[in-house]
RNA sequence: GCCCGGGUGGCGGAAUUGGUAUACGCAUCGGACUUAAAAUCCGUGACCUGCAAAGGUGUGUGGGUUCGAGUCCCACCCCGGGCACCA
């Protein structure tokens, strides 16, 4: 708070709560003195604290921000108040699809859109009164920051982690576009409702599943919701098994290889199926079999993911005609082709063992293939197949030389066998897949690269060795029938920006806007600089070739991928950060955001950060230590808020009714912050009331201090004591984000000082500090007008004293047979015996012990005393 | 189907290691102030029996452990979220 100390925080002079001169008032005065200025470097320890990346949609703010961005400002409040160098900044996830689309309907450009969406939704934030370092904003679609975006995108690249292959994505021919996975519902476009198709375009996919065993393996170290990590982990899906290659009867130089977790159940695989989409498919399939295997295979190219899983109960298949050998029985067993089984997973091959597979177990029953039953319960009890026991005793039976072992036995056996006729291995698999990162749009980063010739590319790779990284292997695609490589271009032209474009119309051939940009799109370049003219006009000499851009832009990921690292040096010119900023600030030591990221977003931003780890880039291999989503704030029907619904309540007006205080206050006593919370209009009376309360025992009629508080009053003990209670309670409930009962002990404290005829002027401002945090507007003008020093926002956290908690006197709760009888004071040192003399004698409990024998006593000093009878 | 999270008054919710269930707030009803209203303040506030004092029953359902269970164990029901032919 280097700049705060020349500002006059003077207060208004309204003699009511008149919220909406107060706040406007202090929202300006906090901008003018720069109050929450985050400074560089300072001695003073750190905190840095992050709220996820908004996107400035169209629509402004929602109760949901308000709600997330209350949770992290009252945290960054109270934590400069506890002494921190507290990085709270905000910024802009500005490139996307909804303002492109916007952009698209009113022809307006993207940019100009974008930045009226950015100042609406900050006038917005800046309403709600949150204490952003606003000084250090980033916006993901200023070149000087997509900058960045695309070095580390370049360093991606030059490791071999990006790649190019021609990916089926959602393509709808009414709209002449294609879709991501968001704007299709049920096959239909979201827009409009059109019919849409896959269809193969060229599109970029990082490695991530290079990084796979570590994304999974640190999770460990988080300090995650565990829902969170157990997401993350499902979704990695790592699975240990075995990986064995099966002999093809009539196709001696081929195998085929599957991947199975139950390699102990090999003597039940009757039949293998591959999927349709397998390499081998043509090669097993025998003329008598051609015409049904092609149309099989057709049916389910067409068919939608949608189609091919959650719809497809039913098991369908075809027999190529061709059989391979059973490795453990020497048994021949039919080659099936089945869309059940995925040819993106594994090796896309599997045996079928039906006994003790349900899905197999249902192919084999409609297609009448042999079920023979190779596992068992160890103790013989008798079972219905499909058997499929998950760890039980269980031992292998009918299974040659394996029979009688247990299923860990035989994996380790067949395994060590199978290694040996070089046809096997354990090995391990993951459910994740690579990252298709590329969108054929207009709006987002442009990919940094060139398209040129292979002799080019070569000669290059020649020319230019050490000055420039390739990646090992060079990246290739087919562009017009040729073959075209990746060149990278140099971070000394770096941004690479987007041109200016007339119209935002899709191209209709499913290319970028970006395709039918001649001017850009086709050029003369020249290796060494990155320079460029277009090809339209003269080869400007030697040196330089004839090049394509990249058409495609970047997804919306790559910009939050990395923001949380911009904050902690947002004007550095020569890197993404400098070491001493990332060494200072590190990592944000809190991360508040919805759980909707759970998987997608937070596991990309893990996977760029790992990699700018290993380049030594940044100093820790994970970003984001600890993290806590807030809940769903739900309509007034306990519904989702949605416009359809017309259940939304806008944040707008809740402000202009009762004031961004009560707002925030109310949105944080509504329950858990975890928890999903349905918005109650009726309830937000009972802050507001509170905070009118907190106003009345502060300021007189007239405008002026209260004169019930004073500086020579000595506190009534009850006072004294809840202060310090409050002090305490709202302190440790900030810490464990427990905001709900600090609102309501902070309540219990102002009726106790209402009730009081006189209230101590540091009683008061102790208070105030401790609300500021949740109604900053309010305690700053009634701290100010009550003469408190410094300025509220550099003064330091109360303290409370221990001493005042501990009271002599304790209320023993007595009980007979368990049941509560009585409870009375006693002093809480008393004696087992002492407080039984008091038991027998109180009035409501002795006619429970009347006449009958004490069989035992509990006694737990300073709680309860428990008597049984009888 | 599988994996999580959760069921407490009319409502949102509170309740250290098992130790007074319903704090705080909303709504309700009654009272004070007022010509009246608003605002404010005081009180009421689970169910059954009872004039009352008091007693009994109560934290989704049914069992169990314990002197004592919202909290721990077993089985089940309902709601919410995620994943879903991953071999």
């Amino acid at each position: 708070m280097a700049h705060s100390g020349r500002f006059n925080s003077m207060a208004t002079s309204c003699k009511e709560y008149d919220f909406n001169q107060i706040e406007p008032h202090w929202q300006q005065a906090w901008e003018q003195s720069h109050a929450f200025k985050a400074a560089n470097l300072a001695d003073r320890p750190k905190y840095y604290l992050l709220d996820m990346f908004p996107y400035p949609s169209g629509a402004g703010l929602h109760l949901g921000h308000c709600e997330n961005y209350a949770i992290t400002d009252i945290m960054a409040r109270y934590k400069r108040a506890r002494g921190f160098n507290v990085l709270f900044p905000i910024g802009w996830d500005a490139f996307g699809l909804p303002t492109e689309n916007y952009a698209v309907k009113t022809g307006r450009h993207p940019a100009d859109v974008t930045r009226e969406n950015i100042d609406t939704f900050r006038r917005q934030l800046k309403s709600i009164g949150v204490s952003y370092d606003f000084s250090r904003e980033v916006n993901t679609t200023d070149p000087a920051y997509f900058r960045w975006t695309q070095w580390i995108w370049l360093q991606l690249f030059q490791r071999g982690l990006a790649y190019v292959e021609e990916k089926p994505v959602w393509w709808c021919p009414a709209l002449g576009t294609v879709l991501a996975n968001e704007e299709v519902i049920d096959g239909l476009s979201e827009v409009g409702k059109h019919p849409v198709e896959r269809r193969p375009m060229r599109q970029w996919v990082l490695r991530i599943t290079a990084y796979a065993d570590r994304l999974l393996a640190d999770l460990e170290k988080l300090d995650w919701p565990d829902s969170t990590k157990r997401m993350q982990a499902a979704w990695i899906g790592r699975s240990e098994g075995s990986e064995v290659e099966f002999d093809i009867v009539g196709l001696p130089g081929e195998r085929l290889k599957i991947f199975t977790t139950r390699v102990d159940t090999i003597y039940g695989a009757t039949y293998m199926v591959v999927a349709p989409e397998h390499r081998l498919v043509s090669a097993l399939t025998t003329p008598a079999q051609r015409a049904a295997v092609e149309a099989y295979v057709k049916a389910a190219a067409s068919k939608s993911d949608l189609e091919r899983t959650e719809l497809a109960k039913d098991k369908s298949g075809v027999f190529t005609g061709t059989h391979a050998i059973n490795p453990a029985t020497g048994a021949q067993i039919p080659i099936w082709i089945a869309d059940y089984v995925l040819a993106s997973y594994g090796t896309g091959a599997i045996m079928a063992v039906p006994a003790h597979d349900e899905r197999d177990f249902e192919f084999a029953g409609k297609f009448q293939l042999p079920i023979p039953q190779v596992i068992a319960p160890a103790d013989g009890t008798p079972v219905t197949l499909p058997f499929c026991d998950k760890g039980g005793d269980v031992r292998l039976i009918a299974s040659g030389d394996c029979t009688g072992l247990t299923p860990i036995q035989a994996k380790e056996r067949l395994d060590a066998r199978f290694a040996a006729e070089n046809r096997g291995r354990a090995t391990i698999q993951f459910k994740l897949r690579d990252w298709l990162f590329s969108r054929q749009r207009y709006w987002g980063e442009p990919f940094p690269i060139v398209w040129i010739s292979e002799s080019d590319y070569r000669a290059v790779a020649a020319a230019q060795a050490g000055s420039l990284v390739l990646p090992a292997t060079p990246v290739t695609c087919l562009i017009d029938g040729e073959i075209r490589c990746a060149l990278p271009l140099p971070n000394s032209a770096l941004p690479l920006q987007l041109p200016e474009v007339k119209s935002y119309q899709p191209t209709g051939t499913g290319e970028s806007p970006l395709a039918a940009i001649t001017e850009w799109l086709e050029i003369w370049y020249q290796p060494a600089t990155g320079a460029c003219v277009p090809v339209s006009q003269e080869c400007p000499g030697a040196g330089w070739i004839r090049g394509r851009r990249e058409t495609n832009t970047m997804p919306q990921w790559a910009g939050s991928c990395w923001y949380y690292l911009r904050y902690l040096d947002p004007q550095n010119a020569d890197a993404l950060a400098s070491p001493e900023a990332l060494k200072y600030w590190g990592m944000p030591d809190l991360y508040v955001g919805g759980a909707e990221h759970a998987v997608l977003h937070l596991l990309y931003a893990r996977f760029w950060h790992k990699v700018l780890f290993d380049l030594g880039v940044v100093p820790t291999d994970e970003p984001f230590t600890k993290l806590f989503h807030q809940g769903i704030i739900l309509g007034e029907d306990g519904e989702k808020m949605s416009k359809s619904r017309g259940n939304v309540a806008n944040p707008d007006e809740v402000i202009r009714a009762y004031g961004a205080d009560t707002l925030r206050l109310y949105l944080m006593f509504l329950g858990p912050l975890e928890a999903m919370k349905p918005w109650n209009p009726k309830g937000i009376e009972g802050v507001h009331r509170f905070l009118q309360k907190v106003w009345r025992e502060c300021i007189g009629e007239d405008g002026s201090p209260h004169p019930k508080i004073s500086g020579k009053v000595t506190d009534a003990p009850e006072v004294d004591r809840l202060l310090h209670e409050t002090i305490k309670k709202v302190g440790e409930d900030i810490e464990t984000l427990h905001y709900n009962t600090s609102i309501s002990q902070m309540m219990i404290f102002v009726n106790a000082v209402q009730k009081a005829p006189a209230v101590s002027r540091q009683t008061m401002l102790a208070f105030l500090q401790v609300l500021a945090p949740f109604a900053p507007h309010i305690a700053n003008e009634l701290w100010s007008r009550l003469g408190g020093q410094p300025d509220l926002n550099t003064a330091t956290w109360p303290v409370f004293d221990p001493a005042k908690l501990v009271s002599t006197e304790i209320k023993l709760v007595f009980q007979v047979n368990g049941k509560h009888r009585g409870d009375q004071l006693v002093p809480v040192d008393i004696t087992q015996d002492a407080a039984l003399k008091l038991a027998g004698a109180h009035e409501r409990v002795a006619p429970h012990l009347q006449g009958k024998a004490i069989k035992r006593i509990i006694f737990v000093p300073r709680k309860i005393l428990n008597i049984v009878v009888e």
